[in-house]
DNA sequence: AAAGTATAGGTGACATGTCACGCAATGCCA
DNA sequence: TGGCATTGCGTGACATGTCACCTATACTTT
């Protein structure tokens, strides 16, 4: 087991990761590939919604009067603002978006839930959280809750100095250190 | 559906999560999503591989004889089996894999890794692995290295047990570890 | 053995995601 | 004010993923 400290050189250099981190990457990875595909097809099927679909209403709901621009809204859900371009047109083709240019700063796209989108998003919470619960949650020991918050939030840390993606607007690096 | 086995009732019914599975859930679809960008980017500019692609190498070279049918294949990598068989098509006009026939049944395809793909793959794996290890497990302190696995594992059990794809060829439910 | 059922896989239409590139509005500065 | 880089987005071409449905082969029953 934990034969070494932390962020020294653990890890066989240039080659694999050690024991524990391929255990932990293997576990990471199905849950990953899994728990996407489950996700995906419910809302699909439930609520004609795909995953992404539900991401990008998500972000819109809790954002300060349902209404961002598109460069905000890439930062806060991690994708690529051409995505989420291509995305929102969609979107807003089936009415559950709308996009209108910014009085302030014309080069800017303010995206915003409609009505319609807003309703939608409701109904499929409440399906889209049940199958969180069951599957990630009924599978998961309380006390591991925790550590499992802490673990992952480093990463996400981690992720944000060192990826190639603007960090969220709201982030701040947790705890200094 | 399954009772709740956590005798608290900590989850308001039929509503959201609590905080500390919020926080979680929060932390592990933040991770998600920008871990799976920088993965595909980093593959697809360093070695002109998709992560999709090199999914299917690396389930190919741990296989018995660097073959497998395009079932066993899809339920090894959590996909359904119409996505595998577009993909591998595709991959094998990049001579990446070879579909043949199986002798045994006749209906079976056995998908191999080429000696290309094997090499392709042998190269890959270095940066891919260097990039993991970057932006996840420099993220992460040793002593939750541990306890994530046991999580990731829990939740995937569950995952198995009630999702709707196929549990891989040699899963087996876990005993008391 | 004929008929019914289950299983492996492929296909076509369509939605989605990415990359390279383009344009227009803005900011900067000599 | 006239360049010139920067920023915010959109687009087109193409790769990818999903669903519904198809065929062929194997298995089971009668």
């Amino acid at each position: 087991m934990s034969r070494n400290a932390n962020s020294g050189a653990p890890a066989p250099e240039g080659g694999w990761l050690d024991g524990e981190q391929q255990r932990a990457w293997l576990a990471y990875i199905r849950v990953q590939l899994r728990l996407t595909y489950e996700m995906n097809r419910q809302l699909q099927s439930d609520d004609d919604l795909s995953l992404p679909d539900y991401d990008v209403l998500t972000a819109l709901s809790v954002a300060d009067g349902g209404l961002m621009p598109i460069t905000v809204l890439a930062a806060q859900i991690g994708w690529e603002r051409s995505r989420v371009s291509h995305h929102v047109r969609r979107m807003a083709k089936r009415e559950l978006v709308s996009c209108s240019p910014s009085a302030n700063d014309r080069r800017v796209t303010e995206v915003s839930l409609t009505q319609h989108g807003r309703k939608v998003l409701e109904a499929a919470a409440l399906g889209h959280v049940e199958l969180v619960r069951r599957l990630f949650f009924d599978g998961l020991p309380r006390e591991l809750v925790g550590p499992l918050s802490q673990a992952l939030e480093s990463v996400y840390a981690n992720i944000i100095a060192q990826g190639t993606l603007p960090p969220p607007v709201d982030w701040r690096p947790p705890r200094g250190e």
